[in-house]
DNA sequence: CTGTTAGCGCTTTCAA
DNA sequence: TTGAAAGCGCTAACAG
């Protein structure tokens, strides 16, 4: 086997130490350092004798004890989501992942559920872990209690939305534009009855799309009828509601703009249900999209783009970049899918 | 302000530490120690004191420096899935995350790209990183380089399908009986030339899924046709392909059997450009599946509780299991989809 | 109940 | 080029 080992030793337990190796190969700790870090002024011979005790041992370097010396980073940037099981945000974590593999750095994701509360709590932990950077959807509520960590270097960015009560780097989809066109697009059509099917306004994309679509409807000086929009689609379900509702009520519209994709299937599964006709457009794509019953032109953001994107700016962040925070607008493609068979 | 402070003094540069802190206060290290971590035994006097000093210098724990000296866990998990933009790898994640969440445990998520390669790379690298387990997809082409770090005691849980050369626990579905149901139901409606759009036999599901529909064609007494089995059908395009390929064919098959829900999708296009009609069954259910344009009976799996299972499994034995490996298998669920409107 | 002394596994001075 | 000593931020053992 060796020439001095046991084959088989750790110090105290379990996984054996630099030091079991120095001791195995016959050198200092430092020399095992060196080797380890590949630290070229060191003599081949002895790097091969580390290397061989290494081996003999199964050592493996602690890369939670070298970072902790060392001023080095953790090689390690947290994102925090609003939902692990909405598609939108996995994607959004694919594209962080691919960005952060490109820089050898490991990905923690955790789910905020949206609430301000809750992400407050997994930021700072993941702060306590030291992680180079943070990648988050701000949730409704405030980032304030971020301002000591970005003060003690740890950088941030904003997804989708941005933080409130600090400053920070952000990237974000051009909500208004899209809402613009989309409604540019109906109202060329020649719909004057037009819904909107949005969330609460409280949430600054909704408010976006929103701006985006009467920014439109002044374009066009024509009127936006208040009563046809909805603020509380936050699922399909409550967007079929709602659809039901005005298409039973007295002048119903005659095209409907859902926020999102899941209000986009609630409004067609709506208009099913009373075997209606309407203009349908909406935001963002899906995968089963043209097979859906109606036809129907979405306004798409790339997710996976979003988590690139904000990863790489992070990674410029963590790399020192000092420019005055900005924020960066993701553009829309627009496509027209469904009325399947 | 405060008694003896300066209100921002770090030792080096940066973070506050506990020795910050014990200056702050005017107490021992080790006192505030205590205090941070609740100790009960603790003058509440002397506790205040310390909390009075956190806060004004904004200290935060290090965790990494914390679990470095105790043989405390690291409170991290590692998830190595195949494809990060894959909705069911994303779905299992979601349970996974839930699961630890329960254990007050980080979750880092990395992607093997099924390359067993890459998989060793990122393994390894999370044993590194001191996680206290892992779970994962393992890759074809074995994983016996586990071995050596489940020996000095880091968990290690499979998903989905077993790992080989070396032995641990794994959580998977029940494949078998999930496709006997769905080959049981096709003949007993009558069909005798039935298509398997399946993928490479290397893939232990794959093989399982082929040995169901094998036993219930057994059991009728009926002989399965080799020509009708692709094991191609890598996504929804091969499986277009392969099923236009049987439809053009002499004596077409009447039924089809999709390997996934993405094969099923392909099947579906090929019969609509071929305004054919077919059986067609599959399994894994999808959200958009209602909306397909023909009848389609899925066989589902819940990717979810694959994540929350394999997670739960993997937390018994970083809490000190002992048991004999085992496999568990999640059942499935029978639904009928699509033949929309 | 509190403080002192080690020490986790590694990196970083600074000598030799 | 190599090694000894000190130290990262914290916890553990043992006194006081």
């Amino acid at each position: 086997m060796t020439s001095t080992g046991t084959g088989r030793s750790a110090s105290s337990s379990g996984r054996p130490t630099m030091k079991d190796v120095a001791r195995e190969a016959g050198v200092s700790l430092k020399t095992v350092s060196r080797a380890v870090n590949g630290v070229p002024t060191l003599d081949p011979t002895l790097a091969e004798q580390v290397f061989e005790a290494i081996r003999t041992l199964g050592y493996r370097r602690n890369e939670v004890a070298a970072t902790l010396r060392s001023s080095a980073l953790t090689a390690t940037i947290g994102l925090i989501i609003g939902d692990m099981r909405n598609p939108f945000y996995s994607s959004v974590a694919a594209g962080t992942y691919e960005v952060a593999r490109e820089h050898g750095t490991q990905l923690i994701t955790a789910s905020s559920e949206e609430q301000v509360d809750l992400e407050q709590e997994l930021a700072l932990a993941l702060c306590q872990r030291r992680v180079d950077g943070l990648l988050m959807f701000p949730a409704v509520g405030g980032q304030s209690y971020l301002q000591p960590e970005m003060d003690l270097g740890t950088s941030v960015v904003f997804l989708d939305r941005p933080g409130t009560g600090v400053v920070a780097d952000s990237v974000r989809f051009d909500n208004v534009a899209a809402a613009r066109a989309l409604a540019t697009a109906v109202l060329e059509e020649g719909h004057r009855r037009v819904a909107l099917l949005m969330d609460s306004l409280r949430l600054s994309t909704i408010q976006e799309r929103l701006e985006g679509v009467r920014a439109a409807f002044a374009d066009a000086h024509i009127t936006l009828d208040d009563r046809l929009i909805s603020t509380s689609c936050h699922d399909p379900e409550a967007a079929t509601k709602a659809t039901i509702a005005m298409l039973d009520a007295d002048d119903p519209p005659t095209a409907f703009i859902g926020k999102n994709n899941r209000a986009v299937i609630g409004i067609v599964d709506a208009l099913i249900a009373r075997d209606a006709r309407a203009r349908v457009v909406g935001f963002d794509d899906f995968e089963m999209s043209r097979f859906l019953p109606r036809p129907v032109t979405l306004a798409c953001f790339d997710a996976v783009e979003l988590g690139r994107r904000g990863a790489e700016r992070l990674f410029e962040r963590i790399n020192g970049l000092t420019d005055e925070p900005a924020t960066e607008r993701l553009p829309f493609t627009i496509v027209q899918r469904g009325s399947f068979r």
